[in-house]
DNA sequence: CCTTTAGTGGAGTACGTGCTCTAGTATTGC
DNA sequence: GCAATACTAGAGCACGTACTCCACTAAAGG
């Protein structure tokens, strides 16, 4: 009898799938984008398809995970020392390096608009709470150094720099002279003025 | 013969057509949201709905240009005097009393979304540049009063203030603890703090 | 009054969708 | 070699969609 034949194999063409429904999702958003498109675009027969995803929605909530994962990770390996507002702003670098790749702004605002469905609304929900609850820490911390205004309290300000970099996400969706490289840099200006202590 | 029976009759019609359509759009996004779920939400039949619209895109680029026209009679109607810097805060507070109606942010969001449409994209990109006009010329004011910093040119802020406002929907869209309300002031002391001369 | 026509509702239609089913192939253990 | 099974493709299906068509009403000339 045969078994699992190749499961590094398997791997790679779900990865393949995940890609292509990337760059579909981005182009035309979630429900802009059929499944047939996205076989189209992956090289695949449909029936390959929903062999590795038992519907659209979970291959949506498999990138959704992926990105969550990748979130939870960097935290994780993230420094202990250093200044705290620094993690900060290495977080946005690193989003900014993330934006690189053009398709992922699209995709996050594709997203970001799937309304209704509770499963992906869940999974949305549990993104953004991995982030406030990776970078409140770092705030916190940098307010008790006193490097970090203390008129809001962190979770408001946590909010507040998600907001700024929510914003900048969607900037680079919509404005192509508006890239990542350029602004990158802005984005920490902006966010470290949005956290500076001095009153202004 | 008859003719016309009563236009505004005609007209307030539309607006209820309107009305149920952003409440829909709000709900369940654009795609999502299908003609016959707009027709039970105004209490019409669908032959009523296409006497009034000939599609259901059309029907989205009057409510898109609604609000560009919303957008060029607030500038339009715009004291020349008076502090640049309090225009852009005057105009950031119209934008959050807007906001107050809870469809408004929904409904941002599930617009933004709307991609490869070309007619859509081309009315979604007016919007943001009677915006930006409208903005940029008080930023440049305020540049030439030394009211707002210099480092960045004009274009560059008036795009960051832009970015710090769509952030700001969006949390309001996604985040039911972030209301308009609440967050309008901090709002101002952000965007404040973005333009300020002093550097951090 | 009758005629004309804007306005209205809802059954009907053509089509695209997510997903299923089946037949076939490649790859493994024995 | 052979049997078993993971994998693949694509035709087909049930369904929901945007939109059409037609019968009907109400109101305004003449």
């Amino acid at each position: 009898m045969a078994r699992t034949v190749d499961p590094e194999k398997h791997r790679a063409r779900r990865l393949l799938i995940i890609d292509a429904a990337l760059t579909c999702f981005a182009e035309s958003g979630y429900a802009g984008t059929s499944t047939a498109a996205i076989c189209r675009r992956a090289g695949i027969g449909s029936g390959t398809f929903f062999h590795y995803f038992p519907t659209k929605q979970s291959l949506l909530l498999a990138i959704l995970a992926l990105g969550t994962d990748e979130t939870r990770a960097w935290f994780a390996a993230c420094p202990a020392d250093g200044s705290p507002i620094a993690v900060v702003e290495a977080y946005l670098d690193h989003t900014s390096a993330q934006m690189a790749d053009p398709r992922m702004p699209g995709f996050v605002r594709a997203v970001g608009a799937v309304v209704g469905e509770p499963e992906v609304d869940a999974a949305l929900d549990e993104d953004t709470r991995v982030l406030q609850d990776g970078l409140e820490p770092w705030i916190v911390r940098a307010q008790e150094a006193g490097e970090v205004r203390t008129d809001l309290p962190a979770h408001d300000l946590t909010s507040w720099v998600l907001v700024v970099l929510d914003g900048f996400l969607g900037r680079l969706a919509t404005d192509a002279a508006f890239t990542a490289e350029k602004q990158a840099g802005t984005l920490r200006d902006a966010v470290r003025r949005l956290l500076a202590v001095s009153e202004v």
